[in-house]
DNA sequence: GATAAATGCTAATATTAATTACCTAAACCG
DNA sequence: CGGTTTAGGTAATTAATATTAGCATTTATC
């Protein structure tokens, strides 16, 4: 609309806006046709594939309506981005996620409208369509933890700027970030290690969630690069919930060779561990060490504070804002990028005990 | 759209769409001059007055734009609510109250759209159009400490219903909702006092704030309720931090008659007041009760466990969209609806001893 | 295997919106 | 005071979209 001049030179109508006749012609149908598929019209009788193909082609094309309705959507407004996540009560990381999104966004002006999916699949598609009734120009698209997803379709017909938070697809369509757990997992370990533990103790979540696992990859990472053996005797599976971290930890303690140090994948877990600990009769730091992961509220309060690794949802916010403008071509393949999680150093780890490493020393040898 | 058959009968046109047209009948202009203003057009001259009239007939004519863009927005969609805050991150009673709305609305297939507006002056308008663009069906509006605001009149005009949550405005030109803080107040002391105690210290926040002053209010109720006199002594003002909680503790353990229980105004002063109590060798509750107030995550990690007062936000959350569909009547006029603080009964509230309370009877006489 | 009914679509047309090309009255101006 | 700007529009035109009517096909139906 800026500069059409349809008129006078039919030479050069091209760089004109994308019309429903555009769509036609690349659809091969009529522009009645394009008219209905994109209406939704009740009444008209459309085959499933000549509906893909229209909105393939309107998506191909970047069809975007008249231009009253997205002009004026726009007037007066910075772009507005949209994001979109599973959960926002249950745990603080989206709300440091959308924070950080925030803060980024504002330095360029724009705004951030948030809307709750819940994984409901009646749901989410009204909350994603809220979302872009607007016209948002960018969504970013998180869920509360690592995993895969398979982006609904009509996210993928956006045809907007699309980063993925906490989640990826399998086909790397799009720009994806999230936590590096096991380099998180490994600098956990390392920490203990550097501290003079070689008998290290872990308690996992739930084996099947991503994170467990690669927490535990790091965890044997760091082992081997330190090049101590793998005890499978010292990796207890717990569930993340405190409970479970109270008997994984007795689990060890009743050990032959227990260990000197855990590294609990979660903080509740670690909240368990130091209630078996009191128990036991064992001091933290000085009989066993003990390092949590998530930094969650509940690790500042405990005593001692406990040793744990910030989830880098504010930088992951900041970093989907800023990696929006890189377009999404179609058939482009993006690497998930991974932040780093910083240990937050308090005072939940210390060198084991002489007497310790000396007992333990000894029991080597009579075995 | 749906059933417009403009051409059969031209009498039965009036519930058809609203088009350009009808707007320049209302305004008095040409259609020609609605699209110009309609659409911001670059290079055309609109007076003010023109421009005013056009967007209050377009407005009060419910004008919605071609109808592709607008139908195939709402299709498959119910309302949308919105959903402004000025801060999200800072505190997790916006995620509460988010939470609550998100449950109340779901139940009637409407989806939440969550903005922040940061109280900026630059932003707020842009995060309220955003949130507006999409054809929001009302708005609720929270701010996170409880106050009076003026609501800016860019969304009195958004003719919508609106609902304010935990602020109110001075006309009450909008349905509201608030903690009830002075009942709070009163039965975290009234609880102290069913538990035999008759000294009570309290510690404020700043008492600037409209949540401190009524806390105070309803302290001072209960205690004139049970015929105690109110001892100016035994109110430190604080500032909702620890720090402040130390010293205020100090304070009220330095006195003649030091008291037998402290109601903590928030929670993070009652941290301040357990380790000030420590520090001083008290064991609560049996040598001082305390109670809180926020039942921050907190509470529930401290030793002894606080007894401490829920903030309604997930009530008022709920409250709010329930009393959406209440028209907002130009002119009318509604009172602030005030929710309940439940308080929860944990492990820091005792009767005092038996000893303290003889020493305290003891040194009624000789004063 | 003829007939009816439904499907899938298009051509033609109506409606709406955007844009161009003026027009008019007041303000300006030497 | 006559000419020239210019603000503030309008009418006419054109582009784009929505809707109606119907036309081939296919798919039951008897």
């Amino acid at each position: 609309m800026r500069k059409p001049k349809t008129r006078k030179n039919p030479e050069m109508d091209k760089p004109a806006r994308v019309t429903m006749m555009d769509i036609a012609a690349a659809a091969g149908c009529s522009q009645a046709a394009v008219s209905f598929v994109l209406n939704d019209t009740p009444g008209t009788r459309i085959s499933q594939q000549t509906r893909d193909r229209v909105l393939e082609a309107a998506r191909a094309l970047g069809y975007m309506g008249t231009s009253y309705t997205m002009k004026a959507s726009y007037s007066g407004l910075d772009n507005v981005i949209g994001f979109a996540v599973d959960q926002l009560a249950t745990s603080p990381e989206a709300i440091v996620a959308i924070e950080g999104a925030r803060q980024a966004s504002w330095n360029t002006g724009n705004v951030l409208l948030v809307t709750q999916t819940l994984g409901d699949p009646v749901m989410e598609p009204k909350a994603i369509k809220a979302l872009t009734n607007g016209g948002i120009s960018a969504l970013i698209y998180m869920t509360i933890y690592t995993r895969e997803v398979k982006l609904p379709s009509y996210v993928c017909e956006l045809n907007i700027p699309t980063v993925l938070l906490n989640c990826y697809t399998a086909d790397h369509a799009f720009p994806a970030v999230v936590p590096s757990e096991i380099a998180g997992g490994q600098s956990s370990t390392r920490h203990l290690i550097t501290h003079g533990h070689h008998r290290i103790g872990t308690i996992t979540g739930e084996i099947w969630m991503q994170a467990a696992q690669d927490r535990l990859t790091g965890y044997r990472r760091a082992l081997a690069t330190a090049d101590i053996p793998f005890d499978p005797e010292l990796v207890v599976e717990g569930d993340w919930s405190a409970g479970a971290g109270y008997s994984a930890t007795m689990q060890l303690l009743a050990l032959q060779e227990p260990p000197t140090a855990i590294f609990c994948q979660n903080d509740r877990t670690a909240v368990g561990c130091y209630e078996a600990l009191k128990d036991a009769g064992l001091r933290i730091p000085q009989d066993m060490s003990v390092v949590g992961y998530d930094d969650e509220e509940i690790s500042r309060h405990l005593v001692p504070a406990l040793t744990t690794s910030v989830l880098p949802h504010l930088a992951m916010g900041q970093w989907a804002i800023e990696h929006l403008n890189l377009q999404t071509m179609p058939g482009k393949r993006y690497p998930i990028t991974k932040l780093e999680c910083s240990l937050v150093n308090r005072h939940s780890v210390a060198a084991p005990r002489a007497k310790a490493r000396h007992i333990f020393d000894g029991a080597q040898a009579p075995r």
